[in-house]
DNA sequence: GCATCTGATAAGGATAACTTATTGGAATGA
DNA sequence: TCATTCCAATAAGTTATCCTTATCAGATGC
């Protein structure tokens, strides 16, 4: 069969045209690569090398070979490096899930963080619903996503990163008093706007004010927590907001945010991959920088 | 060392996605594929295949290695192709070198040949006089020439490929029995026109012509055979011709050819070649082929 | 719970590859 | 002319590598 060592001891024969020599640069003794060469002749059923007495010259094919091998060996130490390059922390391709209630409000913190502390990382991203992500990553289409746990999902690792709390958002024209915290019992009769179905934030939020009974009947739901969040500036109801999209968003002074009593709901956010992946450390270190931005 | 076969064996896994289909294919146990696929991990010093339970998935890296290695192989795989192309006979690159003598004559017929019988033959070809095409044979820029023997080098093969009659050729108004056979003597008197200095035919011509003594002294030597004929043609004096050149040169009436008695001068065309050279085979069939067109 | 499927591991034998020492052939120089 | 030198090939023996079969360990599914 044919061999790398082949190609490499006849390109050091190419460059030196003498046995011993060539021998030396690929540190092996001269008959051990004399019958490699030889190998690789017989292998390709054809001279490569004209013996002479007193020098040895390459024949034409084997000034081809020698142009090919010379062409694959340089190709395999790019591969070398890149696998070098590869096994650096957080380093390579990583294809990144993030939920749709935080992709906005993580990234533009997180991408540059990384892009400065792992420059050697090519990070991939996706934002879809939570459900989808875990089926893309169970599937090994994503190969880490950042949403809310529990995911609990028996061949995922769940590290989490931060407490995400809720807070109320509404409408500025109601005149309540910032200090005062809310309790659950506040949104009795209220109009509590919510993301359309799928979203972790919907179920939380109703898992939270789900005792209530509040109303809801307007309620088809909203493709992003910015439209939400215009409707709750135009009066048309109140909703429950992570406090990681504050910053963000409410530039708008018609809009009030309210904490509420204690304990105050949250929503753990944290990430998860495959317990099988072999990237883990990769991900820890991911989990720290996202500490890092979060705070 | 990083080898072949550890990529060949990973190509396989990453198209299976299963190491037992895999080693099948690559006609090895399992076990023999598995520990190749952990060396080249450890080599790499990367993870490359994800192993779960029920499955494997490649890792992104494990990806990009495996784009990189497939392409590996099929380069190697493009050399062996070359390399069974090449070693059929007469193919590949063969440079030869002719004499300014032969080559407007021979290569119209040994050209068309080649190509029909032998199409997998490169031929570079290099014109120039039979000392420099000895040099470039001997020094490995050429590999065979086609010349007149004998070169009597010791390390050139020499393999003779016809004989190649002088004739005689003079002006046509000279009104001379064309069916008389010329002597060495009937040149006495007559201006000798001749090549320039280094061709092989002006040597031989004079060295034929030597003994008689002739007038020469005008005679500074043309740069090709046709220049000399156009002398000859015009009333300038005779010269020798090679019958090889008859059917091109003499579309000229106002030339005649004479033949000489027997015994006839002429020329031994050959092929010659490094004895060390391992194309031996190659030289013996081109010799076969020129035998042919030259009848 | 048992059969089945996965890849990993273990042990032993075959093969390949390397080492040093030597040979053979040609060129060099006294 | 003959000894010397140079270079690659060859020989013999050891080492390292690789592969095989057999077995294991974990997970899955009936």
């Amino acid at each position: 069969m044919l061999t790398f060592k082949q190609l490499r001891y006849f390109v050091a024969v190419q460059q030196h045209l003498h046995f011993g020599n060539a021998a030396d640069e690929v540190c092996v003794s001269q008959p051990a690569l004399s019958m490699q060469i030889r190998d690789l002749e017989k292998e390709l059923g054809l001279s490569l090398v004209e013996r002479n007495a007193r020098s040895i010259r390459l024949t034409p094919s084997g000034e081809e070979i020698a142009k090919r091998a010379s062409h694959i060996l340089r190709q395999m130490q790019d591969l070398k490096d890149y696998a070098e390059h590869a096994a650096l922390p957080l380093s390579g391709k990583i294809r990144l899930g993030i939920i749709p209630s935080l992709a906005p409000y993580i990234l533009p913190k997180l991408l540059p963080a990384l892009t400065k502390q792992y420059p050697d990382l090519q990070l991939e991203l996706r934002e879809t619903l939570t459900a989808s992500l875990v089926s893309e990553l169970k599937h090994g289409s994503l190969d880490v996503i950042l949403a809310a746990l529990p995911i609990e999902e028996p061949d995922l690792e769940e590290e989490p990163i931060f407490e995400d709390q809720f807070l109320l958002a509404v409408s500025s024209s109601r005149k309540i008093d910032e200090r005062k915290r809310m309790g659950a019992t506040d949104l009795h009769g209220e109009n509590l706007l919510l993301l359309e179905e799928g979203h972790c934030l919907r179920d939380q939020t109703l898992s939270f004010c789900g005792s209530i009974g509040q109303n809801q009947s307007a309620n088809l739901g909203a493709t992003s927590i910015a439209t939400v969040l215009h409707m709750v500036a135009s009066g048309y109801g109140v909703t429950v907001l992570p406090e990681i999209c504050a910053d963000t968003e409410i530039a708008d002074e018609r809009i009030t945010l309210l904490r509420f009593a204690e304990p105050q709901p949250s929503r753990r956010i944290g990430l998860i991959w495959r317990k099988t992946s072999p990237r883990n450390d990769d991900f820890i270190a991911l989990a720290e920088c996202l500490r890092d931005v979060t705070n």
